[in-house]
DNA sequence: CTACAATATGAGTTATAGCTCATATTATTG
DNA sequence: CAATAATATGAGCTATAACTCATATTGTAG
């Protein structure tokens, strides 16, 4: 079906002066989402916290929803790149070593804006899936295979789904919720001990 | 913190006529939300489509958030009961016996209805998490410990934490997003291997 | 039957949000 | 240094949402 609004912008910023205020407004956006949450984020006050008058605000977003989304996507790729840059480090690597190299990126990613995660998670309303997170799908899927001769993986799908949804569940809620469980490192271990028995070939 | 906003009724209903535009204005809400959305879900249209005029959804609801929550806890509280129920039949069971259960009630409290579920989770706004919430994690912490001697939990609660947000989150996102994974009881399956190589002591 | 409490009504108030557009300013190009 | 394109401005339009309140109707208790 098709989307009833776009998220596209309607012009492309081309000069320097345009690309300042296009990353203006997603900064004032993003202060304002974690500061107090999308209710309070109109696009007014977006375009006044980030020096910009409405009008220019609206030259480069079709609506707020579009703020939103590329907000959401600067983000996402932020947290994506840092798994990325781990996991891609961890080729040689054992799958118990690997799978913990993998965790730990996936709690930093998690720490690089934890309130703003949290916001874009249950306050601002998602449309499309982000294609940072597409990513990611992806990126383990191409680590199991990798690993086929010692992982036990009968669907590879299932399977792929299962990690990454246990993981990012797991971490996000830790990190939102729960931050005692990330001292000591213990939800790290625990983690890292669940997706090796799960993934581990009997012996 | 104190609450900004109260989501408890301003009046009771008493009568069985006043419990029923309750009933009805509730019962509208969850239909709207789960047809349209919350954004679309305006206290004039619930009203409208209890058949209660606005000033009586008003009697009882101070404010559109206390409709939510209203929502929100009588849905939770059905998917808890089935889970509670299933749970509470296990106790003579063993641990792979009674995940397996566990996991299949979670399945079916899920299905219970599906898009409010889903919609309850992304779209409306969540402020105090809801009470039957937190019976579910005192429900799986009994679990656990009535299972003590063949489950392996140095740190209890955050065993739990595991426990609850991995069924969770898995369950639901295959619910929401990729129903094909339930089809031949693949998730069932592969959940409960996952739960049991995490719980099990080792022999 | 009457008096009072509970319940129901819906037009209207208030507030604010998203967004437009005519116009002004700044940059680029030839 | 024109001429044109890119960028910036902000007062104000439109729409709709949450919520109120004075009043009417229905139930209940003595």
């Amino acid at each position: 079906m098709p989307r009833k609004t776009r998220t596209t912008p309607r012009k492309l910023p081309q000069q320097d002066r345009s690309k300042m205020t296009v990353d203006a407004i997603l900064i004032a956006a993003a202060h304002i989402l974690t500061e107090d949450g999308y209710d309070t984020a109109s696009t007014n006050r977006i375009a006044e916290r980030a020096g910009v008058s409405i009008g220019s605000l609206y030259q480069y977003f079709p609506n707020k929803e579009a703020i939103m989304t590329a907000v959401r996507e600067r983000h996402t790729n932020e947290m994506a790149e840092i798994v990325e840059s781990a996991v891609s480090q961890t080729a040689q690597q054992s799958l118990e070593v690997a799978l913990h190299e993998l965790v730990k990126a996936c709690i930093a990613a998690h720490r690089v804006d934890p309130n703003l995660h949290q916001v874009l998670h249950e306050q601002v309303p998602r449309l499309n899936q982000s294609s940072a997170e597409a990513k990611i799908l992806l990126l383990l899927r191409e680590f199991l295979i990798q690993r086929h001769h010692e992982v036990q993986a009968q669907n590879l799908e299932l399977t792929v789904f299962i990690l990454e949804r246990t993981i990012e569940s797991l971490v996000h809620a830790a990190v939102i919720e729960y931050p005692k469980f990330l001292q000591e490192n213990q939800l790290e271990k625990e983690l890292t001990r669940l997706l090796l028995s799960f993934l581990s070939r009997p012996v």
